[in-house]
DNA sequence: GAACAATTCAAATGCACATTTGATAAAGTT
DNA sequence: AACTTTATCAAATGTGCATTTGAATTGTTC
């Protein structure tokens, strides 16, 4: 009895987890999730004790769906050069913050907008590795003499440009800003575009270190 | 009578700004606005009708505050080349975004995360322009045959970067993600680091362009 | 198929908060 | 000074929603 259960188990947990990337953890309302997992409200209280629990639960359901799906070096061999493994990590976080069904992005956005503390834990412990890689490949790639700062900020600029891409999206659902970028669609092309600005900004700072 | 009333109508404003950059709009209590403007929870309805007033007058209110602080030209003039002129861009921006008493951009950003709708008509016809202006400047530095679609990536990677910080201030702020870039503190060498790093990606695009 | 556990459900409870109301005071006008 | 408008206040009202409860249903084991 706890093969069957996972029928109501799952279907809360992906509509919870679409339903908070969509409203954040206080707009949701546990009716709502319910109503499109098509069972009562009572099993929210059962299955996960309350709203805050079906919240983590659901971000790690989401956040390992699409792990499995892209990985999150894109693919790109360890023995790459620093360049290429940069891209490719570039190319996965973009794909998953593009994907339509990935939510956990989503939700990361909406709580750097309004920190609920809930996720600070679990985000410390995901997240973090896959930032200290990125910062590693910065280095690599801006060259030794880069500052702490330095690499931060690249970083800065890289995730940015990468969240924003996710903002547009949820904006242009939201038909909050009537008239925005048309094509977001293509999210490969703005991945390319990401990685080519990028690089150049790196490399303009590399070269300036070393005059 | 409108005179004197400003007393606590501007107490209102100031605090309801604030409160709202903080927690965003359905987040925010007006019993917590009153109290932080030292008055009753009734002259919020007196003042302004309802919640939904008092945050649209709240934004209208940062704004203008802002603009008069911080020209969006960053004193650049009219006559400098274009690169020049977009790099004013971007400090004033920075500027504005990292000014601990700025609250309308923390307001959109909240916005972005959550649409209420409520701004929409006012952000539309504040926003907009200021939009438009920078992707002028932006097919500009790129050169004639750039494409619409580089114009409006190259605006987002930029916009992106604008408002990363504004995020990385709020949540180390809200000690959500505990280790997290140390010296966010000097927005003035984010806002150098963003214009070097912009301006190479835009040049790299361009000369790509010309082959 | 009886006994027990696991799961689902409709309805009830309770709380937080926006909004309203009616009384009270202050400012302005004649 | 009488009267009217403008502004503030404490308390009441109503609503939306998370959470609880206890009964009904389904599933499992012997």
């Amino acid at each position: 009895m706890k093969v069957k259960s996972c029928k109501t188990r799952d279907r809360l947990l992906m509509a919870a987890s679409r339903i908070f990337a969509e409203h954040g953890f206080q707009e949701s309302t546990i009716a709502d999730i319910c109503e499109q997992a098509e069972t009562n409200i009572a099993s929210v209280n059962y299955h996960f004790g309350d709203k805050e629990s079906l919240y983590l639960e659901a971000w790690r359901y989401a956040f390992n769906q699409e792990l499995n799906l892209y990985p999150s070096d894109g693919g790109v061999s360890e023995d790459a050069p620093a360049e290429q493994r940069l891209a490719g990590r570039i190319r996965s976080l973009i794909a998953r913050v593009a994907d339509e069904n990935s939510y956990s992005f989503a939700i990361i956005n909406k709580e750097m907008a309004q920190p609920t503390r809930l996720l600070a834990d679990i985000l410390e412990k995901e997240i973090n590795p896959q930032r200290l890689k990125m910062l590693a490949l910065l280095k690599e790639c801006l060259g030794q003499s880069a500052t702490e700062q330095r690499i931060q900020y690249c970083h800065t600029s890289i995730m940015g440009q990468c969240f924003q891409l996710l903002r547009l999206k949820h904006m242009q659902s939201a038909k909050h800003f009537p008239n925005y970028p048309s094509d977001l669609s293509d999210s490969r092309a703005f991945a390319e575009h990401v990685v080519q600005f990028s690089l150049a900004g790196i490399q303009a700072i590399r070269s300036q270190h070393l005059t």
